[in-house]
DNA sequence: GCTGGCACTCGGTCCGCGCGAGTGCCAGGC
DNA sequence: GCCTGGCACTCGCGCGGACCGAGTGCCAGC
């Protein structure tokens, strides 16, 4: 009815103007600021409503409202229209993601960008090992007992492992064990790799058995932690921004989950490619995150995502534009992968 | 003189003091604390003489001593006996680094360490390209035009980039033109890469001059910016500590100027093995920098330094266990990169 | 040349006060 | 029935003054 219809515009005034002013919002500033034709007397039943249906809270008497978690999320919910980015930004963005020369490059200036364009802290990912496909497979020997593994992906990730071979081997041995191991797993998944280690090591020449199972199982280890999950951080100079006023006491916590990754790394975890996810306050579990947001997507062209990516704020921070410049991003990341 | 000796201890236990307790020091608090064997008058003419030395400054009338750059500088220059590492830290140190897989473990696992052994922000620079040698020079067709180089060096560092090439290119030749580079390049220190390029290209048979050429000159841009110097960074949570207290105003700039990496790496361009530098506070160029300290030293067992580490903290630091504790690290990595 | 004493300075903290923003409630009007 | 203007009330914030104490510089005496 009318009469909600009302009541959610006076909530959304209020997170917009708090978003914007960082001070709690009073009913006479908000019918002078946003046209909502009605008088500061009747905003003030309604905000009086909102509180105690807990979408909006006051810091004291006497002050003004402040939204709670639950106003945020419910004001994310009904995000109607995600503004596109300004024709501007868009060029922006390319030309800031243009001539990156390989992937660590794609995604430092990616985290770069993305700090810039929201100003909140930026994340991104690596592009799972698990969900890559191998392009090229290079053993270097070291010694007579020791190989290099050098795993190249499609999505341009290289990982680089030791491996203790368990005889010594010669060079054409080698050059034989190269071909071999590219032929099977050129191509595949490594997520799927493993399926077909049981039957390449049956299936191999007697003299190449240990040297293939070895090579192998280093493969296969590179899916595990902590290689398989690497992050690129920026922007945390933004935290320091306001940082008395957005988080109480010190944002050291904060950075210190940052740093951890393993945090972020969980909340990434959960996000699909092209739906962005957000999650305010108090619905992140871990308590450093109590008092931020994280906004974040999916990257990668196919129907599973690559790798994720997203922004690190205050609750109050501006949801739409975060959500309009982390998607954007992340199309242009899944993009320039998918190019190269 | 029994004069200037004592001053020198005043001095000593003025920037003791200070650096523990961040609270600017008073005649009586060092009597009291340092047996200096005189009463607080004879420290105020001490103090008096000091500050007019321009070692010491008062904050403000009727609030004690705090040392001024230039007394941190003659401290530092006078710290005679490093204070070695305690067997417990050297335990932690091999168990911290102890298992990395490689280069990236090595150095994030260094800086994590680094931090949290003097609780600054902590950097470790990756080993230049320009002073590693190749250990393998890998092609792997992605088209029949282009071709993906990948570069490993025998410390660690991996670069792959992307090489158009003049003429379709069938798989043998990419064979015959691996075969050749690697002949060449393998184990030459890229320093020295660009002086073999020449030969190297009229040497080769015609068919594959343009191949040679268009790979060598892709080697060679890797040796320059901003693929050459990668910095890792950690440990920013410790300078929300006492921000507020260390860093006038906010600590935003000095987290952007880590952020943008040039400015640690034009530090780190000056270090030398086994040598720590440290400069202190307006002795740093950059602006960010002139209410930071800055104590790095290269790393690599050779007499060239592959990389720098150190930390960057307030002034107020304390600098004979941040000095040995970047010199402890510096050598444990040193030992991992010539292992591997 | 060191020491104890003394007067002085001045920043930090606490307290009390007034201001103003903002609220809740109520009676009246569309 | 819902909106509106008016009104009394609350309470955080900012300001100014007073107090306190740490610390100093200077000086006379040992």
């Amino acid at each position: 009815m009318a009469h909600d219809d009302r009541r959610l515009r006076v909530l959304r005034a209020i997170v917009q103007d708090y978003v914007s002013t960082n001070d709690p919002v009073g009913s006479k500033a908000l019918a002078a600021r946003y046209d909502l034709g009605v008088s500061p007397a009747t905003i003030r039943n309604d905000m009086a409503v909102l509180e105690e249906e807990g979408y909006i809270t006051q810091p004291h008497t006497s002050a003004g409202r402040v939204p709670t978690d639950k106003g945020y999320r419910f004001f994310v919910d009904r995000l109607s229209a995600i503004k596109p980015l300004s024709a501007a930004e868009r060029k922006a963005i390319e030309k800031f993601l243009d001539g990156a020369v390989d992937l660590h490059d794609v995604l430092g200036r990616s985290v770069r960008l993305l700090a810039q364009l929201t100003r909140q802290v930026a994340v991104v990912q690596y592009p799972t090992l698990a969900r890559s496909a191998v392009r090229h497979l290079e053993l270097v020997p070291l010694s007579t007992s020791r190989l290099l593994m050098v795993l190249i992906t499609d999505t341009g990730r290289v990982e680089q492992r030791v491996v203790e071979v368990p005889v010594d081997t010669e060079a054409d041995t080698v050059a034989e064990l190269r071909t071999l191991l590219n032929a099977a797993f050129t191509g595949a998944k490594l997520g799927e790799a493993s399926d077909k280690v049981g039957d390449l090591v049956d299936a191999s020449a007697p003299h190449l058995r240990p040297l293939v199972a070895a090579v192998s199982a280093t493969l296969l280890e590179t899916l595990v932690e902590p290689s398989e999950d690497r992050l690129v951080i920026g922007g945390t100079a933004n935290l320091a921004q306001g940082s008395a006023l957005d988080f109480p006491g010190t944002f050291r916590p904060l950075l210190e989950a940052l740093e951890e990754q393993v945090v972020v790394l969980r909340l990434m975890a959960e996000v699909g490619p092209s739906t962005v996810t957000v999650s305010i306050g108090e619905e992140n579990e871990h308590e450093a995150l109590t008092a931020a947001s994280f906004v974040s997507v999916g990257y990668g062209s196919g129907d599973q995502a690559l790798g994720g990516l997203g922004v690190v704020g205050p609750t109050r921070m501006d949801y739409a534009g975060n959500i309009a410049a982390v998607r954007a991003v992340a199309r242009y990341v899944g993009h320039l992968l998918a190019e190269s």
